[in-house]
DNA sequence: GGTTAATATGTAATCGTTTGCGCAAAATAA
DNA sequence: TTATTTTGCGCAAACGATTACATATTAACC
């Protein structure tokens, strides 16, 4: 229920500016000389004597004065503007490299446009083209998930628009790409699992041929066999990894003869599926069954007990990622194409935490 | 640890295409008209000829054209792009009042440059200073806790950037505001506690002069008064209402003689940490100390018991104060400042049911 | 004193699009 | 047929900042 305000009179009588930006030539025009030596002075130019620099500076502050980035951009090709592409911008692990990136571009005064794609694959064309439009200066995307073609990429790069990849990323484009190792990060808490004196240790995965959930998979079939563990299929449950889906596959996994010792999810919501049925049914977390997830979503240190799980380090990725790319926009050379792999933490709290001293 | 890939063939030769963008000059000079031609077919200008508009769509999409935005935003001061400044973009609510913003903004083809103040008045200072300079067509903000001045926000509306404020605003501006009823919010819970029951229910404010925790704390009070509970100064306890906050203020009210039966936290932080200590001390959840907080942040449906809140409807939030934007930007009229208060709905959970059909 | 160099500023083109104005040619009206 | 309108397009000036090139003034040097 919108409340109308009554207009205050500052508003109505036009006693606020008149709304044009002052530009250089206001400047110029009031110190009687040219645009031109405005400009320079404005850019400490050496070819400009001291006295006219500071009339300018003054006469600059006197009238508001506020660069028109967009002409300037127009004239110079650069828009100290990058554009950031995420599948979606609320979930806390892209929040929080959208912020790490943020951080290193607002130092060297860049500007972060945010674009979602929703993980369409229409809408992350559309962002890549409106991106180009808007003359950005790069791009930092994290694929979609249904995007299986990249020419878009390709397109923009053609037309000198920089792209770099973290996260979700692909070989097939020619970029430098920042991700965490998914492998180790299981591999690690797949381990931390077995030194706590688990041996049937259960898998949630996702059927999707990212890589990311297959690199899990590998990493904690090899951490199994490197500890002389055998692996077994019935053990690996695929699912979406949701809330529900974590529910019904750790109802499955008490139906076997034989059942888990533990958990390892491959997202945090499919493993606190598994802690609610599990408490449902007064099995002892962690002494019955021990629980892990992965992504170190915010929720895992206030479940009871607290998730074991794996962060993605988020912010890291994004100061990572924003740097790696201002280093090559800056070196004229041709940008080296590198690939960068983070390596997750392991985050051990109690649904993991068998022995006390540990 | 980089990894520094061989560069590809490709990447060296050249292959790919020259790096410049294809402009409406390129077209016209295709097709022996001029770019005034052009311009006017792709906007679809009555006065060309069906053919030559389908000539030079044509020509465009073979030369693979995209429209420089920048050129076009200078000519004609409309950037289509808004500024959203945010204290942090990596909390639940802002980030999901982002996507709210997002989502309306994408339809009408605007991008959304996304700025964090960090709280910080000098940072949100320069951020609008930047966002005026990049041309946006406007700036959606929510002002940062130390903010008490304003001029750089009239500074923007005096250039005819036009600002709206969401969620944390002021009256001092000339601006349409649009927020949640904090007080209402909190009367509805505090009545709810009632209704279960609760008698002794204490309250965690902030000491800030923030409105938010002033509404919240003047709703709790109006619902005890409303109830013929009579308001008990030591029930109020004051902290920054992070987790150890909640944590300390729990153990301080355990100490009184006679302990409160139910806890309204003004902040969903503030609650977990008396869920915490209560937990400890084997105090029973909501049969001994009922439990609410305010927010539903994301991790408040995975606590145990799942936590009572409020939600302040962020996605809706960013849709509306986009879709409020959008009109008035469209309007040519002067804009109406209107200050629209969004009804909060409250999310009961296990932690404060004691009833069970409610 | 005349040539040269250094200093300080102006001129004008440019970035790519948009758009008011104008001008033919074609179409219509008288 | 002539007058008038309509149609289709070109011309050129914006938008504001930047910058190569030119110019004017002063200083410096032989």
């Amino acid at each position: 229920m919108p409340v109308i305000f009554p207009q205050s009179p500052a508003y109505i009588s036009g006693s606020m500016a008149d709304k044009t930006k002052t530009t250089i030539h206001d400047i110029a025009k009031k110190l009687n000389v040219t645009a031109s030596t405005v400009s320079r002075a404005l850019h400490n130019n050496p070819r400009i004597s001291e006295e006219t620099k500071k009339a300018v500076l003054k006469a600059a502050k006197q009238l508001n004065y506020q660069p028109n980035q967009i002409a300037a951009a127009l004239r110079h090709g650069k828009s100290h503007i990058i554009g950031v592409i995420v599948p979606t911008a609320d979930r806390s692990f892209f929040a929080s490299v959208v912020r790490g990136i943020e951080e290193i571009a607002n130092k060297i005064n860049y500007k972060v446009i945010i674009c979602q794609s929703y993980d369409s694959y229409e809408k992350e064309v559309q962002t890549v083209e409106a991106l180009v439009s808007a003359g950005v200066d790069g791009i930092l995307a994290s694929i979609g998930k249904n995007t299986t073609a990249f020419d878009h990429f390709k397109q923009a790069q053609a037309k000198g628009v920089p792209v770099l990849l973290f996260d979700r990323t692909t070989d097939e484009l020619d970029v430098s790409q920042v991700m965490i190792d998914d492998h180790l990060g299981a591999y690690k808490i797949v381990e931390h699992l077995i030194q706590q004196g688990c041996r049937r240790i259960a898998h949630f995965t996702n059927p999707r041929k990212i890589s990311i959930y297959k690199e899990r998979l590998r990493g904690y079939q090899d951490a199994l066999r490197d500890h002389d563990i055998p692996f077994e299929e019935s053990l690996v449950v695929e699912s979406n990894l949701q809330l529900e889906d974590g529910r019904n596959s750790m109802k499955k996994l008490l139906k076997l003869k034989k059942r888990p010792d533990a958990i390892f999810s491959a997202s945090d919501y499919g493993a606190m599926g598994a802690m609610q049925v599990l408490k449902e049914q007064k099995i002892k977390i962690p002494q019955e069954i021990a629980l892990a997830g992965f992504s170190n979503e915010p929720f895992t240190s206030f479940t009871d007990p607290p998730l074991t799980t794996v962060d993605q380090l988020s912010i890291t990725m994004g100061n990572f990622t924003a740097e790696l790319f201002f280093e090559q926009l800056q070196s004229d050379k041709k940008p080296i194409r590198q690939k960068t792999i983070l390596t997750p933490e392991i985050i051990i709290r109690a649904s993991s935490l068998r022995k006390e001293n540990n």
